[in-house]
This record gives structure tokens, sequence and C-alpha cells, in this order.
DNA sequence: CTGAAAGCGCTAACAC
DNA sequence: GTGTTAGCGCTTTCAG
């Protein structure tokens, strides 16, 4: 039998100390009433114990906890573990704690057990880092009051009554078909996500307006939907050339759909790009290196989670203080990274 | 002015109901005293006002929080985010919470506030998801005795005094070359990771003895180290292409290089498999895409995160009551996955 | 400057 | 079966 470990506490420190909890807890807060002496003292009691106040003990009556629950999905897709980092990184340097709910499907509306959980755990805000697919993000709109701590959504329609932080999906896909447009072609076709994906469909929209705003026709022949998967893309693929026999350009709406594109392509004699430039998004981190390298359109996660942080810790520090909290959108731009996949060498 | 978002608490549900709030904890607890009358009016009321028990107040009393620390690194990289994936599963499972905590840097040394963070949370044992580079876990030899609870690492070098969890990369290395042995190849080069890296040293090791068993010889010449990127992969494969000009075949310790290699061998019209077949490891899932698609080895990261929690789970179970917890590791065997770059079309 | 008392929300240990 | 008392480890009053 090992004796049981008991947790070394203020009482401890204070006895040794040879003063009150009391004013154990104000060294501990760093206060300014204790006199100088007192305080060493008790420091040095302090390290000499090792001693570490209990955040527990501390959010039970403080009501506050400094931590966040964060709620994520699909963690073995790089996306969101991309966000995730972000929000660690983001996290540590606010002095936050992270508690880490994963949901077992990215379409998944299990939300009360859920918010109870994180409730139970006095939680002082939320991160809702699920992507808004179908109708998961549905509670959303009804079950907003029930929850009595801030929330910051991330990678989800913006919506005027609560935060939102996102990419801009819709203007990656317009700068996507610029290039393509800037590149001499006009016949540009898309795959894209799966369309209940709202990054899907701002995408394939940035798309289609742009296209049409340059005055060039788009039809239902000239998007196919894809899975986000590789092995879609290919089917894809082969589903657009016969579709759209004119296609002089293609705009795949992820990076892993587009590799397979450019495997197809090879295959069928179909040359990159010269028959056919090609852009991707999302720029895994082996982008430059397929053949050809790759150019697609670059989204910074990492930047997105950091950016949700802030804005959820603000919104904390302002509900702690019994203020009203004003909802706050953050939309980032994505960017373009141009590889040899899009532009004729001269 | 918000009122103030005071907590539902057991008393207002004992007031409500007309009990002791130990009789409310009775309920809560599903004890089997408590007369089936009273119950269900407590339960009633429990709905009806919603209330949520406070995991922090019991955690307190109870010396046990249900929680579990997760120190992780590098979750930008697919690896990490998939064992985290693995790990958050089998907690849900288990019912545990996740406290997670991301290191700045992989070998990061800056341990012991780290620790004191997690305690001061009283989780109930800590999950070091961190893989073992350079002198990153030589603390792991001495500061045992200065962590309360257990721990399980995750991918360090197996260790009779604590408790790990890791993939077997040394037979990833021994199964990847066997599988080149068997295409009737005998110069068999390998570009490595970083050799700081237990993970790489492992797979070079097994690259090495495998080949030396089977009566063919290894030397300087026929192993460069890379630093797992595709672009270092890129140098390598070309140094190592100067070096060892016999080389029939090449094992890449991980796809992104892999994938350079594939790219460098096309410019230079090495053909892939026929000239030099090629295997990788990880199998991330664009390798099967990729061209030719990528023989590798395919470790299950999923599953190594959940054996963790499983074991660390039930060092927790032994500890709590107060009994000595014995060491125990889990070795996961990695398995290979044939493609078209390592076997020659008949 | 310092301490005593009360309480955050809950449960263990004992009464009855 | 149910209630009372005490206390988890800390901080917030409020005295002095």
């Amino acid at each position: 039998m090992i004796p049981q470990n008991r947790r070394i506490t203020i009482k401890h420190v204070a006895k040794e100390a040879g003063v009150s909890t009391q004013t154990v807890s104000r060294v501990i807060n760093v206060r300014p009433d204790v006199s100088p002496e007192t305080r060493q003292r008790v420091l040095d009691i302090i390290n000499q114990l090792g001693y570490q106040p209990s955040e527990l003990a501390r959010s039970l009556i403080q009501r506050r906890s400094y931590t966040l629950g964060v709620v994520t999905a699909g963690l073995k897709y790089i996306g969101p573990s991309r966000t995730l980092n972000g929000i660690t990184t983001k996290a540590e340097e606010s002095g936050y704690a992270l508690l880490l709910k994963e949901l077992p499907s990215f379409t998944s509306n299990e939300i009360q057990p859920l918010l109870q959980f994180l409730l139970a755990r006095h939680i002082d805000g939320i991160l809702w880092a699920v992507p808004e697919i179908g109708n998961n993000h549905d509670w959303v709109k009804q079950g907003l009051t029930g929850i009595p701590v801030p929330v910051v959504y991330l990678t989800m329609q913006p919506h005027p009554d609560v935060s939102v932080a996102a990419i801009d999906n819709y203007l990656g896909g317009v700068i996507a078909v610029q290039h393509l447009l800037e590149q001499g072609r006009h016949c540009i076709g898309h795959i894209s996500g799966p369309l209940d994906w709202w990054e899907a469909r701002q995408r394939k929209q940035g798309w289609q307006d742009t296209l049409k705003k340059a005055g060039f026709p788009v039809s239902d022949a000239s998007c196919v939907e894809g899975n986000w998967s590789s092995s879609s893309g290919e089917v894809a693929f082969q589903q657009l050339l016969q579709s759209y026999p004119d296609m002089d350009a293609i705009f795949v709406a992820n990076d892993q759909m587009a590799l397979s594109v450019l495997r197809v392509a090879h295959r069928l004699g179909i040359h990159v790009p010269r028959d056919l430039p090609v852009v991707g998004f999302d720029n895994l981190s082996e982008s430059a290196f397929f053949w050809p390298a790759l150019t697609t359109i670059n989204q910074n996660q990492l930047e997105l989670g950091g950016r949700a942080v802030q804005e959820l810790v603000a919104q904390i520090e302002v509900f702690q203080r019994n203020e009203q909290v004003a909802p706050q959108n953050v939309l980032l731009s994505p960017d373009l990274i141009v590889r040899e996949s899009s532009v004729v060498q001269k």
C-alpha cells in the first residue's frame, strides 16, 4: 500500500509560515497588502514545499475557470488540426486552458449533452470549431439563448446574432478563377466539394459569379461535385471531361482532388498546364511537390484558430463584467500561390 | 446590465423538492437508498430546472476529476493529429475529459511549469504524446518520482520503469526492406528521417539489419538523412544517386519525402518501379494517388492513441485504489500496403 | 497589514 | 430512507 498522495494545501503553507491562509492567499495573488518580510517568508515556504494552488478550488469560488471548451471534428484531417494548432497556441498565450471535445462525425447533432458536459466543468466560453454542413448548425438559430457563456463559431456562414470566425472561401473561388482568366482561359470547369458543406458552396459560388461577371457562360455541365477525397476527384474529373469537352482550365475545390486531376490528366495525355491549367485549394505541404507543382489557394487556418480565441477571450472579459457582448464576425482572406500547374512556360 | 448568471445548484433542487441536498446527491449518483417516490420527485425537479451538477465541485471533494492531461506537439502535422483523434475517441468512450496542451516545439524542454499547470487542475493522469527527439525525454529518467499521477508516454523507446505506447518502427523498416528483397532487389538505399528522432533511427535500423541479415552490404553511401519534408527528400535523393550509383531500390522514411523521390525520378527519366522500386512510410491519404501510387508502411496512429488512453485509464484505476501500478509497454505493428511504386507489372 | 468567518457546490460519514 | 455535520481548497467579506 502506498500512502494516499495528499495534496499540499494552502493550510500547510499557512501553518508552516505561521500566518493565516488568508495571508498566503494574498501572497499567491500578488496583493499589495502584505509586509515584505511576511511575503518573503511565505514565498520561501511555498518553494520549499513545492506548493501549487488548486485551480479547481479557485475556479469554484471565483466563478471563473480560465478554461475554454473547444468542440472540434475530423481531427484526422489536416484542416481541423491546423486550426486546433492555432487555438492551442493563442490560448497558451492568453493564459487559458483548453477542454477538448471531438464530435464523432462532422454532422453530429447531439449538442445538448455536450453543452452540459462543458458547462458542468465551468468553462468560461466555447469555441465551436466544427464546419457548417447540412443542418448541423441549425441548433444555433434556436439554442442560442440556452448557452450561458460566450460562444465563437468557426467556419460557418457569418450571422448577425453570433460571433463567427471564418476564411472567406467565396473570395478564394474568385481569386482562383481570376488567375485562370488571366492565363487567357475562358472555359473553366470546377470540381466542387460536397455541396452540403458551406465552404464548398462558397468556393463554387465564387467560381460561378466570377465567370459570369467576366461574361463567360457557366452551366451545369461545367461543374461536378466531389467529396474532398482523391478518389472522388478522379471520378469527377472523368465525368467533367465528358460533360464539358471545351474545358480549357479547371478549378478544383481542394488539393487532394486536384492531385487526382493531375494524375488522370497525365494518364490521358492531357498536358498540365499547356492543355489544362489547374488550380487547387488548401495548400497542403505536399502540393508544392506534386507533378507538376500545384497552384493553389492558401488558407491560414493557424491564424483562424488564433483569431477565434482572441475574439472569444475578448467576449469573456465583457461578459464577466456583466456587460452586453456584441457579436463580432472575423473574415480572413485566403491567397493565391502560383506554381507550375497553372502557368504555361514561355 | 444583465443579471449575474448564477448557476442552479443542488440547493435549489433540494429546496424545490423539499428534501436535503444529500438526498438530491443520492439521486444524482444513482444510489439505491432513496425511495422511488422521492427519487422521481427529485428527478422531475432536476429536469424542470435544467440542473446540471458541477463536476468541479465533485472533483474537488472526490479527489478525482475524470480528466486526462494530454501533452502533444506538432498538431499541424498529420501524425500527431491522427493520434489525438484516437485519444479523443477513446477518452469519450471511457468517460474522461481531456485537458489539452500543445508544446511550442517538438524539442521543448520546459516541463516543470507544464506539469504544475496540469496538476493544479487535478488531472487524474497524463498522456505524454510527444515523440522522443534528441534529449527532450531526458527528464523522464529523473523526473519520474516528481509526478503524483500515472503517466503513459507515446512514441518513445520502451523503458522498463514507465509505460510506453508506440508503433514498432523498427519492424516497419524490416517489412519495407523484406518487400524490396522479394522484388529481387539487393542494393536498397534509404532516405532516413532526422536521426535525432527515435522513430527515424528505428526505421533506419530495421532497414540496415534486414539488409545485413540477408547478406547484402550496407554502407554510409547507401543512406542519406532527410528532415521529413518533401524538399529535404529531393536533396537527399539526388545525393543518394551520386553516392550509391548501384542502387536498385529505395526505402524512404516517410511519404512526403517519397513523393519527392517519385518526382525527381520522373524528371531524370528513372522509371519507378522498373528502374527503382520505392517504398514510403506513413500511408498519407494522398499516397494512393501519387504517380505511381506509392507502396508504403501504414501505422495505425488512431489505434495507438486509443490504446494509450486505455492503458492510462487502467493505471488510474489501480492508482486510485492506492495500489502499486506496474508499467506496461504497448508496441503496435505497422503493415505493408503494396501499390504500383514497388512492383513491376508482368 | 493581518485574521476570522462564511461560502463556492458538492459528498463522506455519521446520525436518526 | 433521510437529514445533519463537516470539509474538499480556496477567496471574499469584514473586523481589527
